[in-house]
RNA sequence: GCGCCCGUAGCUCAGCUGGAUAGAGCGCUGCCCUCCGAAGGCAGAGGCCGGGGGUUCGAAUCCCUCCGGGCGCGCCA
């Protein structure tokens, strides 16, 4: 009587293309009509099934009858009537035009399969040979990155780490912005401090960047030098100070952007785009495509041809490149060499888009260039405001936060939220050790599975992990717990798709809590032997996909949590 | 003035190419540790999805318009 001995069963994938196809078939045959825009979909609601497809409404107008109708009508053509597609279905209901179906759970368990075998590996997609270039966190080498980075490299890390998994193969840069005049400023202020040593009353420039994190350079530079500056002319020192304050702020950064768990393929000086003749190349080019002009000493790129509203200059009247003009070289430079190109900016730089997909426009590669905007952030501390003013010299650092919340909550919290959405972050909620606080959620998720797995027996585990003992998967939140696994993969393409990383933070909460609610209901390691060795496989299939979740986030997935004494 | 983003539960936010009675966390109320980690679970209260039009079988989602908030509109970078 159990139609499920012999034959093994389909995937969860393979079973909806099967019920897709024997539904148009039967549509066709029934009203002699295609069926546009079929979607499948889980319903959000559980009692409406684990699928969900809307075909009738296609259907309703061509069929001349109510979609309720035709719904019942499919599932009686389609499903009913097929012993072979009946096998794949527990339940099959027309309910108000919808037609919702209950998967076997043999279909699901295929899945916990699937991801004990590949484990770490489980979600990762073929590679595709796509180059992607894939540009974030970007800043001025004038001072220390502050919260907007964190942001910005939480973000873009992980989209680097979800086009990694999803095939690509990304390439991830950073430009400095080294070549226009804010490292004349960085050169006077770091000089002034230079001198202040020996002189407290030397005077600090007045557009000079305030902070004290000169200090410490400027003592070096004191200790290597010596007065040796003191008395020379700014000709003298002003390239001098300008380079070694780059060089030593770039490194800061460096150092903060590995401390957070993130690495560049290139740090891109844009100095040396001009050095090497690239700005002038991609200049080049654009004038060979007749798309510059000059007007009164300056030139223009004919910004206005590609949707942008005016006319952007190139090169300035006293000779010099503007900002712009090397960032088209760079543009330029990526174009050539990736086949998709995507720039992760500041809140800033709204302005900036439509200039830069112009440019990709011009260049000859409409559409191959993708920008987006990293929202703004907000700091509070058990919902007091932070001041945060540059004028003022009221930075938060990122360092600064990573000391506060560790490098965990930080990375989690900054990719917690859609890119667009302006984020409000509570550094107290941050570091608390609560349920009001998600990152410890996910974490104990993983933590408390493995808790649990060091509590079997380790001849069990070993067997469960083999992925054979999966049969009395049922329970509806084992199968809930099995949907979500299989629904990761498919989340790491939206994330890379959509560039929508918080997408992949929210699955980490879903499939914890998922998890937390079987452990709930289900024991995982009770008495029956069969059932346990399936539990056992289900949350060792699910620590997997947890870790791997956690690791495109760059969140660590713990053994246990290091409880502090609570009070 | 023009452009971009945001407006959804008391708070912070999801809602994928339009789908069913709009979801989650926190906060609030009440339960659940003789049992694998209670940093957990279960149940409940709480919403004219900023307003108004339109498109359609069907709109938080698409279009128009208005209101409110943020940001950007340099021969700065």
């Amino acid at each position: 009587m159990n139609p499920i001995t012999t034959d093994r069963m389909p995937t969860p994938e393979e079973a909806l293309v099967r019920i897709d196809r024997v539904i148009r078939d039967a549509a066709r045959a029934r009203y002699g009509a295609d069926v546009p825009n079929v979607t499948f979909e889980a319903p959000r609601r559980p009692e409406f099934g684990d699928i969900a497809t809307n075909v009738a409404f296609g259907l309703a107008k061509a069929a001349r009858s109510a979609p309720q109708q035709i719904a019942q009508t499919l599932i009686e053509d389609a499903i009913l009537s097929r012993p072979e597609i009946a096998a794949l279905v527990v339940e099959a209901q027309a309910t108000a035009g919808f037609i919702n179906l209950r998967l076997a759970p043999q279909c699901w368990q295929r899945v916990v399969e699937r991801a004990l075998h590949e484990g770490a590996r489980y979600g990762e997609f073929p590679r595709n040979g796509t180059r992607i270039s894939l540009e974030f966190g970007s800043a001025n080498p004038t001072g220390p990155l502050v919260v907007v980075q964190g942001r910005a490299l939480s973000i873009g890390a992980t989209l680097a780490a979800a086009f990694d998994a999803c095939g690509y193969d990304v390439f991830t840069e950073w430009i400095v912005n080294d070549a226009g005049g804010q490292v004349e400023t960085l050169a006077r202020s770091l000089y002034a401090r230079y001198r202040q040593i020996a002189d407290p009353s030397f005077p600090f420039p007045e557009e000079g960047y305030p902070g004290d994190y000169l200090l410490p350079i400027a003592a070096a530079l004191r200790n290597e030098f010596g007065a040796r500056y003191d008395d020379t002319d700014e000709s003298i020192w002003l390239p001098l100070f300008g380079t070694r304050g780059r060089d030593a702020l770039v490194a800061e950064q460096q150092r903060t952007v590995e401390r957070f768990g993130i690495h560049y393929d290139l740090w891109q000086s844009e100095r040396e785009l001009h050095e090497t003749g690239k700005v002038r190349a991609g200049v080049e080019r654009l004038r060979e495509l007749g798309l510059t002009y000059e007007n009164e000493g300056a030139l223009y790129f004919r910004a206005t041809q590609f949707g942008d509203d005016k006319d952007r200059v190139l090169v300035k009247s006293d000779g010099k490149p503007t900002y712009y003009c090397a960032d088209v070289a760079y543009h330029y430079e990526k174009l050539k060499r990736a086949d998709r190109v995507i720039d992760l900016l500041g809140p800033d730089h709204h302005g900036y888009i439509e200039r830069l997909r112009g440019l990709a426009s011009a260049f000859g590669y409409a559409g191959k260039l993708d920008v987006a905007i990293a929202q703004q952030v907000t700091l509070s501390r058990g919902g007091e405001q932070v001041a945060m003013s540059k004028r003022a010299g009221e930075i938060v650092t990122l360092d600064a936060i990573l000391d506060e919340v560790g490098v965990d909550a930080a990375r989690f919290f900054f990719a917690m939220l859609a890119t667009d959405t302006p984020l409000a972050f509570d550094l107290q909620l941050a570091t608390e050790q609560s349920n009001e606080n998600p990152v410890y959620y996910v974490q104990y998720g993983h933590a408390r599975i493995a808790s649990v797995l060091r509590n079997a027996d380790a001849e069990e585990l070993r067997i469960a992990r083999r992925g054979e003992t999966l049969a009395p998967l049922a329970h509806a939140s084992e199968i809930a717990l099995m949907r979500r696994i299989e629904e990761y993969p498919r989340v790491l393409q939206s994330v890379a798709n959509t560039l929508s990383p918080h997408r992949l933070a929210r699955f980490a909460r879903d499939i914890a809590a998922d998890f937390h609610a079987f452990y709930g209901e289900c024991r995982i390691l009770c008495d029956e032997r069969d059932e346990r060795l399936a539990r056992l496989a289900l949350a060792s299939a699910t620590q997997h996909v947890l870790a791997n979740a956690l690791r495109v986030l760059g969140v660590g997935a713990p053994e246990s949590m290091e409880r502090l004494a609570s009070s």
